[in-house]
DNA sequence: TACTGCTTTTGAACACGTTCAAAGGCAGCG
DNA sequence: CGCTGCCTTTGAACGTGTTCAAAAGCAGTA
């Protein structure tokens, strides 16, 4: 905090005239991230046909835009497992922030030529939300160079994705996917939002 | 610090002399919980039979231990996500606690009557630990009386997971099966030991 | 100009993890 | 007993996030 009001020649003090914490001072660059990033996306999301490609453009904005910032989300990332804690992507603090990337997985979802299962789509936003983190989270301690290896993740498990999705559907599988439904709910009803 | 230190009746640099720091304490708390859950589960193994009621087993140990501890642990979890703190249950230096827990539910695994694919077997201790942190991290923020939630979400997804499990052997799947292991691969290679 | 009430700025001070040089025990040896 | 070498203990001091009372600007009004 010292070092920031002195590169914008303030005292310290008058940092936490204009941000309540150094949480704070994050979750301004949290929102600023996502709101032009929410633009970048919804660009490219009129251009993508297909639900794989347009997930597929909605976690590459992410990766270019955060790119140069990596080595700065690892050492915010301390905090994405605790719930509780207002700088987690799970938090009630972020949940304005959250929105914003939910929209973007519903709109990829309603161009989907995949049927998607009734009982099942209103989950599927969160969950690929959730799925993502999880893609964020690996990208961000990768040491492949150049992050090959999330790259390789993301295609393979995209496609074991669409697999899934199509899957879902097949009325053999409607016990399982009943279950499965069952099994979210009662997670949903928690302070976990999948 | 300076609280443990007069708790223990010392100076507040002799807890540095035998911690080398906050976080040492902590992960002495750990190896200590590790060890004494360690006896307590090879002795439940013993007596259960079954894939589903010997990982039932291993579950209950280890809410029963923490209950006390719960709130304590949520102040912990802080440190799950980032792989490179060396507090998280990801990172190396909690790798020999790992260890011990991996080795449990390989030993569930064994007696298992449910046919265990071969290229799938030796990732199932790795998910299965997987999973098991996840409801943990569950039950941690679970603010449900008496923490039900995670018990219903306990046996809903271990009766899924045996669904999955007996479903992974199915001829008709092995080209699902073989994409999921080779995405596993791809993971595995990374800091993340999934 | 002088006064009043508001916003903005300031830096000293605090909390807590950590470091470290100094001091205090405490064997074993002469 | 004193001396030497080691282990153990100590508390002052540092770094960094945070708080807060005081001071400094800055309208608007008379």
């Amino acid at each position: 905090m010292r070092e920031i009001a002195a590169e914008a020649d303030v005292a310290l003090g008058s940092a936490y005239y204009y941000f309540a914490s150094k949480e704070a001072l994050v979750m301004a660059f949290y929102e600023q991230a996502s709101e032009e990033m929410s633009e970048l996306i919804a660009a490219r999301l009129a251009n993508a046909k297909g639900l794989q490609s347009r997930l597929k453009a909605i976690l590459d904005v992410k990766f270019e835009y955060f790119a140069p910032n990596r080595l700065f989300l690892s050492a915010l990332a301390r905090h994405a497992a605790d719930p509780h804690n207002p700088l987690s992507p799970f938090s009630d603090e972020t949940a304005h922030i959250r929105r914003l990337d939910l929209h973007h997985f519903a709109v990829a979802l309603t161009a989907s030529r995949i049927p998607l299962p009734k009982d099942l789509a209103p989950y599927l936003p969160n969950l690929i939300w959730l799925y993502q983190m999880g893609l964020i989270l690996f990208w961000i301690s990768d040491r492949s160079p150049d992050q090959i290896r999330t790259r390789q993740l993301r295609d393979k498990s995209l496609s074991l994705l669409m697999i899934a999705l199509r899957a879902a559907g097949f009325p053999l599988l409607r016990p399982v996917r009943k279950r499965t439904i069952d099994l979210l709910a009662t997670m949903k009803a928690e302070t976990y939002d999948v």
